[in-house]
DNA sequence: CGATTGACGTACG
DNA sequence: TCGTACGCCAATC
């Protein structure tokens, strides 16, 4: 009865949020998220959860979530490729060749912006 | 309940 | 410097 929705507490929901948080135009590794959440060496973990934001209520900025390297190593997941590309264009970041360019300078770490 | 997968990251050769 | 192997944690089958 109390329970009128039922409250995903999954490691998804907090990937979500997290991911929500990124601020437009910018964007954030999968190992910083992880870390952010505590799951640390787990990036694996993000990624997946990331997978799942396809499925979360609210709309996960996924496009800005890359690897290390700064490589959009999920735009395959989206439902075209070039999508994400061109979010990340759209928003200001320059992606060439699946490279995000100046990837350290527009680089948002929630360990960093949101502990400050 | 056990085995496999996964949008990563780091270490080693 | 580049390529390959392993680890890590959680979800899904």
């Amino acid at each position: 009865m109390a329970r009128e929705k039922k409250k995903e507490d999954s490691f998804f929901d907090l990937v979500h949020e997290v991911a929500r948080l990124i601020p437009r135009g910018r964007v954030t590794s999968y190992g910083a998220i992880a870390k952010y959440l505590g799951t640390g060496k787990s990036a694996r973990v993000v990624g997946y959860a990331m997978n799942a934001a396809h499925t979360s209520k609210f709309r996960v900025p996924a496009h800005r979530v890359l690897n290390r390297n700064g490589l959009l190593t999920g735009k395959h997941h989206f439902g075209s490729p070039d999508e994400m590309q061109k979010l990340l264009e759209k928003e200001g970041v320059k992606v060439i060749k699946d490279q995000v360019q100046d990837f350290k300078e527009i680089f948002w770490d929630p360990n960093t912006e949101l502990d400050l």
